[in-house]
DNA sequence: AATGTGACATACC
DNA sequence: TGGTATGCCACAT
């Protein structure tokens, strides 16, 4: 077999990219945060930082309920807030989790990061 | 099959 | 010091 083949399929080629980020996702515990970045990473695609952004858009598609609030960039920003229906509610939902939100930006963002490759 | 895209990340000017 | 430019990888069309 080859490596390229096996590389590009993964071992769970029929489990899709996508339900990976969701699974991830789904496993941030609660009051928690982290990055597309750091899910890109956990995933072992590297670099595929904004994979991770577009799975998260196309999470509606997933019968889960994605805490995609829980996912920002590497800034703390809520970059994708626009996403969620309405600007308010993915900083509602982080401030119902004790989070202190400035500017679009999560404070706690450093204290409260989740690393899924650290603590997974 | 090829091209475009996207809620990022990093580098460079 | 901040904006611009490029890379990056997997999915969608």
């Amino acid at each position: 077999m080859t490596e390229k083949s096996s590389v590009r399929s993964g071992k769970s080629d029929s489990y899709s990219f996508f339900c990976r980020v969701y699974d991830v996702t789904c496993m941030i515990p609660h009051g928690r945060i982290t990055s597309y970045g750091a899910i890109a990473r956990y995933l072992g695609t590297a670099g595929a930082a904004r994979m991770v952004g577009w799975a998260l858009n196309t999470s509606h598609s997933s019968e889960r309920f994605i805490p995609a609030h829980r996912v920002v960039n590497r800034n703390g920003m809520l970059t994708g807030k626009h996403h969620f229906g309405n600007s308010s509610t993915m900083q509602q939902l982080l401030e119902n989790e004790g989070f202190t939100i400035n500017n679009d930006t999560v404070l706690e963002f450093r204290e409260r990061f989740w690393d899924p490759s650290l603590e997974l």
